[in-house]
DNA sequence: AATGAATGAGGTTTCATTCAT
DNA sequence: CATGAATGAAACCTCATTCAT
């Protein structure tokens, strides 16, 4: 995707039409503007990867701690698999797709509060400020994702799913309860 | 800043000339260029950032959770202050800034990092990836900007400074020494 | 028809196809380019006006006044009946329709040139300018149409037909011998 | 002017620019767009000429004959002049120009109209549908325009001023008095 | 014969940059 | 030094026309 590698603005249709293969009038058949395909290859995507998301952590049976590790693992494999669909998801948290994502109230954090909401009610983690606790947990989720973009963190991102998932849980104040995992992590 | 409002790309020489009060060709007697006077701009607020985070990181006695804390109230005041300078910030992070922030070793995650080795080195937390755990630390105190800006945090920053100090130090795997303010949290 | 409202060049391919209910490819079995569709469409009303008003002229038994009434009616009837058909005439004069009323020598403009030479001839009118004279009575005939599209003159055009007759033949300077209705509009 | 030659659609925005002698860029510091800058320069044209025509009626001394010769005369001599930009103040009565007639209220149609009304309120012309006869009278003296372009009426237009006026006059149902040159006319 | 997706030339418009004043 | 009109390359987009189905 050249959105991520040049950034929307600076990728022309022409490059589009180009990689796909097709003519640059082409592309007006399928959308009404540049503008129009970013916000639909982006919000189909977006809305996918959310409600993959839920599906999860619905799916998940078990404690906070499995349906976080799921949540993390997921996204990990999807890093991985493609990085670069991984970053155009991320770019939604920028102005570079405007207003884009304020208009998707189904996308993964919506998920992502659902869960801290749903933990804090079930007693798992102490009562707190969920927005708050979605917010740091997101970021810190997605930020080791960018690290390893610009090289400062070594990959793959699936070997790292354990670590971001205890280190999450202890974020959120879950009583420590130590997996072997997390043991040999805390060790 | 119409950087973070509308986009790099999307503002025009035109707008910064007007919005500086000057005439659209004045720029060129400072800048050689648009992407230039980015860069320029942008290398100014973000190495005096990093310089004023390693100040404080290196002055601020004591702990870690001491240096933390300082660090992150920092930040929360410079966002509480001057939100968009913040956001302007955080555009290092994606392709916006094309190539800017890979060549400023010196910058803020740079003092994250040696933050993080120094606690793990003087034993103040566990041995651990820590590439991985400055990434998360930066995520977890950079996100509650973002989700503040779309409103679904309520501000002041100032006022989360302790619950995201206290979960960051959690995060890291520091043994609880709950201080006051992290009893109340935790409660 | 939408050339008339939008003008030729601004009314798509796809906007006649979708009009005439038909695929856009559909249009070039019938016509080998839209120019060729705008002149046949065109050429074939142009001509069948000219050739009724031919025939009105020929068949209405009479003198001048008495002809030059009966085209005027049909043509007021016409423009009250379909004034999108009306106006779509008139494109004639203009560069809209590109060099077509040039190569159609049996359009309206010689029906009317023949009345006033054959007026002239006969001695019904005085001998005069007969180009002038033509173009003069054309004129004041049509005029009133574009008036009534913009509001200023209101209609039926029907309701006019005395007068611009009247006036016509005033205008080419027929012995007054004025009929009852004439009476009464120059009372 | 090559709107007149082609028709505004088919004049290109480079053209225009070839022609002015500058880039084609340089045309969009002056006008913010295509349809602007035929609009302006549409209204210049027309307003000066509405507004040199009201001055002529209100100026020349004397009834409406010589007020309507005065006026035809200025006609007559604009178009051999400038035969372009007559045939451009022409195309305001047809859909090329969107909608901007219409907004102009002090156009030259006015000026034949206050004309015609002044002279039936004095009684130099029989009452009668001062629409109707405004919009009879103008056609009648535009139309012989028209019909030199397309070769059907020789030139100069100077030259048919003095039939002209005296038709226009008989039109109007002006009492026949005749001036030496109508006499000739007549005879 | 009819369709309509694809085409691609060419149109309008934007905007970073230059340069005479 | 500052200005801002001019530039022109290049962007987005339109639409008459073609052609596989």
């Amino acid at each position: 995707m050249l959105f991520v590698q040049k950034g929307v603005a600076e990728t022309t249709t022409r490059e589009l039409a180009t990689l796909a293969g097709v003519a640059e009038g082409t592309i007006y058949r399928h959308y009404t503007s540049k503008e129009n395909l970013v916000r639909d290859l982006f919000e189909g995507h977006y809305l996918r990867f959310g409600a993959e998301l839920e599906r999860i952590r619905g799916e998940t049976a078990g404690d906070l701690a499995a349906k976080l590790g799921s949540m993390i693992s997921f996204m990990a494999s999807l890093y991985d698999s493609d990085p670069t669909l991984y970053r155009f998801l991320l770019l939604a948290q920028h102005t570079a797709l405007p207003n884009i994502a304020k208009a998707l109230p189904d996308g993964p954090a919506s998920v992502f509060r659902r869960l801290v909401e749903d933990a804090i009610a079930t007693g798992q983690i102490p009562p707190q400020n969920a927005a708050l606790s979605t917010a740091m947990l997101i970021g810190a989720i997605i930020q080791p994702a960018l690290a390893m973009v610009y090289g400062t963190l070594e990959g793959p991102m699936t070997r790292c799913v354990p670590e971001i998932a205890a280190r999450s849980l202890a974020m959120l104040g879950r009583p420590a309860v130590l997996s072997k995992t997390e043991e040999d992590i805390q060790r």
